[in-house]
DNA sequence: ACCTGAACACCGTTCAAGT
DNA sequence: ACCTGAACACCGTTCAAGT
């Protein structure tokens, strides 16, 4: 109907935007070079004066998610909560920053958000307590947000499975914390004083 | 050179073992149906016969991987290391399982092995440490594997960046340890008595 | 600086038809 | 019971050429 969208000639911000949006619509595998070329009103071949490559405009992409991190002081499970938010905001997006970050995820902020939390709440070996969280958070992450696509996609359950695990999701809201909590390793509430609003 | 393979007619588990056989050397991105049934002398169609599609072959192919994990009485860590080193036994193995396992993850018999060693160590809610510790171990598996993978392929480091963070893949082990210990929780040595050599 | 057009070497899947 | 042959609707990427 509107005839909008024909600008024809971008720049790299603009082709990250169209690939973000159209990753929030169609999912990671439907996330195709020409169909972002098309979303632009432009030829396929036109994205790679952009970017070098599919995997690199994919980086961009896992970058721009990470991103949205909510940076400072805030106590080990509410970055970890930010960093999960901030994968869930995006469809797909805690498989593609997964599948993205396995060179970068120790220098990524994300990872030293966590440990900057760690080591204020005076956790010890808060190096290696960061990566099991991180890892434990895009695993997480992954799986639940596979699930909720799964489960929207239909998937009719048998009469005797409705409710049977009496609600999901609330369910992993708290492994989520579990895990979180168990990964911070705080024995006692000793050591670091917390400076709750200064 | 060898005439070898070549008597077309294969069965369901033929074409699931060579499907896996070529998933460790190519791996997953590579892992095509045409591949695999170039691999058996065979027409690309005739895979569908025995498969519904590319979706329930590496349904299949990820239950095989996840048979290998060891059963008994074993420790938590123990049970989680089976399960990390059945992930790692194939090529891409954690990725394949984590993008195939949302659904069925909680009735997989990797999570029920889980629980059933923390319930044997005493400690509480156990249904929600499984789970946390499954995505612990994919999330983990699935980072490390990836490493492993971009790290042989080249990736050439700066002379400053060899041996910076003294070896890596070790401290990815004690990683795995310390996340798999604080999520199995358990406080004291005391509650149950471990049933060792009886 | 940014895009087109055409090509290359691939994909997953369906389906009638063969044996 | 298991496979072929042909087709359909796609992929990522390269590269000369245009403006």
């Amino acid at each position: 109907m509107t005839p909008a969208h024909n600008s024809t000639r971008h720049d790299r911000d603009g082709v990250a935007r169209a690939a973000l949006a159209l990753l929030d619509e169609v999912g990671l595998a439907d996330l195709s070079m020409r169909r972002i070329a098309a979303r632009l009103d432009v030829q396929p071949s036109a994205l790679y004066w952009h970017f070098a490559s599919k995997q690199a405009l994919l980086a961009e992409l896992a970058d721009r998610i990470t991103a949205g991190i909510p940076r400072g002081d805030a106590s080990v499970l509410d970055t970890a909560r930010g960093i999960r938010d901030a994968l869930f905001a995006y469809r797909d997006g805690a498989e593609l920053v997964l599948s993205t970050y396995a060179l970068r995820l120790g220098s990524s902020s994300a990872q030293t958000a966590v440990h900057d939390a760690l080591v204020a709440d005076g956790a010890d070996s808060p190096h290696e307590r960061a990566a099991a969280i991180m890892h434990f958070v895009l695993g997480h992450a992954t799986l639940v947000q596979q699930r909720m696509h799964a489960d929207s996609y239909g998937a009719v359950m048998a009469d005797d499975e409705v409710g049977a695990e009496h609600d999901v999701t609330a369910g992993l809201d708290r492994v989520f914390d579990l895990g979180v909590t168990a990964l911070t390793g705080v024995v006692s509430g000793a050591t670091a004083p917390r400076r709750d609003r200064a």
